[in-house]
RNA sequence: UCCUCGAUAGCUCAGCGGUAGAGCAUCCGGCUGUUAACCGGAGGGUCGUAGGUUCGAAUCCUACUCGGGGAGCCA
């Protein structure tokens, strides 16, 4: 009797009747034989039809299959050199589920505007498989590393009253009678949950009304945010090492067959290793000034400054201290130099760019309550936040990691959107 | 919001003032080892929308619509 199996585990199979159940991926086909190309989410097989072994009825059922169609495929499991995943299976019989007539996407290339029209379709392709899973690998590393860690995972809220930063735009809601905003950061949140757990973390959603439109930005996108008690500044980067080299190293022993398929050259991945180098932010100024750059210390940088700066290296550089000026209002200065702020942003390699912002958090309650009303913050909404620093505040830090373009930069992807299954752009709300 | 590029067959594109084209997809036929298979044949179009220039506009001009890439901002 032929066992139900799948692509993945066919090895374990050779010579006998398996049964597949999945979609028609292609098909080649002369007179007497046809070669079905079967995937059912976990690979692609090729299925062979020989005519005068088949019968008629079954190869006339072949014959008439188009490219999606859904089958349930019955044969025998041979090893085959000429395979690309060393077997094949040699048809018996099969099953029509559903049929496909003229699926929208074919193996020819297609523009980003009709595949994104379709990407619920698109993900069926195997660079979109394969990038999906490298991304589900990322999330399981992550949450590996830091339950392994002793960390708890705390999900913060997505509906806010108001915004963390004051800067970036924010989606706006009605919460009944009242304003509500969808969540750019659940910082806060787990600064709260830090004081009540020590280290926890959030992996979720959030959001970001900004009319950006490049290739590393989304307009929903998910973020991990770590968040640990005690822990310092340079507590902080030691951390984000570990937790940056250890997903690329599980991704690099997980995903070989993926990255094979999205072509990623994986010899650029295996040098990230902790430590990663370091630069301060005056460092860098100093660096971009000698190289000809127009900047000077108090600016930010842009997009070309960061592609150079990260250019330098052959793993993700942090750069820390910025200026407090142009930091956000809750950083902690620097004992020795107020003027900039305990943070670092770690950049990747190859032009993918800041895939983390940290720092270590103000702990002082005074301080807070300056910082409240320098930026004009609504003390009222934050009360909370800010009686964080008034029972038992400590010194703590964290940060927070952009799934997507961390994805994106493994994947060595062209544009974040492949990293995110339905990815949200600027004038794209569909599928 | 600004800069820049684009819209022609189901898809990817060519045509850039003078009768609307190719490859792929689809349909029909051929092929017992194909790898985005190949070979032969057929069907398939208000050239994004609205104006304008011209004897004549897919082609030149203007506006609009919808997208792509980038800047700023950020992860």
């Amino acid at each position: 009797m032929a066992t139900q199996t799948t692509v993945a585990q066919i090895g374990t199979y050779e010579g006998q009747a398996v049964i597949l159940r999945g979609w028609l991926y292609n098909k080649r086909s002369s007179g007497k034989i046809q070669f079905l190309q079967v995937r059912d989410g976990t690979g692609v097989i090729q299925c062979v039809a020989v005519r005068n072994e088949v019968g008629e009825d079954v190869f006339a059922r072949c014959s008439e299959l188009t490219q999606e169609a859904s089958v349930i495929v019955e044969g025998v499991v041979r090893a085959d050199a000429r395979a690309p995943i060393g077997y094949e299976v040699q048809l018996t019989d099969i099953q029509l589920v559903g049929e496909s007539v003229d699926y929208p996407i074919t193996l020819k290339e297609h523009g980003v505007d009709f595949l994104m029209d379709h990407r619920h379709l698109w993900i069926r392709t195997p660079r979109q498989r394969a990038i999906l899973k490298v991304r589900a690998e990322v999330e399981r590393a992550m949450q590996a590393f830091l339950d392994g860690d002793g960390f708890t995972r705390v999900d913060p809220p997505v509906l806010t009253p108001s915004s963390a930063e004051g800067t970036t735009e924010l989606f706006h809601i009605k919460y009944f009678d009242e304003d509500a905003y969808l969540t750019q950061s659940g910082q806060m949140y787990m600064e709260a949950a830090a004081m009540a757990l020590g280290k926890v973390y959030s992996m979720g959603p959030t959001f970001r009304a900004e009319r950006s439109k490049t290739r590393r930005h989304l307009i929903e996108f998910w973020m991990i945010e770590p968040e640990m008690a005690y822990y310092t500044h340079d507590d902080n980067l030691a951390l984000q090492e570990r937790f940056v080299s250890s997903v690329v190293e599980h991704v690099l022993n997980h995903c070989e067959a993926e990255l094979a398929t999205i072509g990623r050259d994986v010899s650029k991945l295996q040098h990230v290793t902790a430590p990663f180098p370091r630069m301060s932010y005056d460092e860098a100024i100093a660096w971009l000034q000698k190289r000809g750059h127009d900047i000077q210390w108090g600016d930010d940088f842009g997009a070309p400054h960061e592609t150079e700066l990260a250019g330098q290296f052959d793993r993700p550089v942090f750069i820390e201290r910025y200026p407090t000026a142009i930091k956000a209002f809750y950083m902690q200065p620097d004992p020795e130099r107020p003027e900039v702020v305990l943070c670092a942003d770690l950049l990747a390699p190859e032009g993918y760019g800041e895939i983390i912002g940290g720092s270590q958090r103000i702990h002082d309650f005074h301080l807070m309550e300056e910082r409240f009303a320098q930026h004009h913050l609504p003390e009222a909404a934050y009360q909370w936040y800010l009686e964080l620093r008034k029972w038992g505040s400590v010194p703590h830090s964290g940060f927070g990691i952009g799934l997507e373009r961390t994805v994106a930069w493994i994947c060595g992807l062209e544009h974040v959107r492949e990293a995110n299954p339905f990815p949200r752009t600027l004038y794209r709300l569909y599928p």
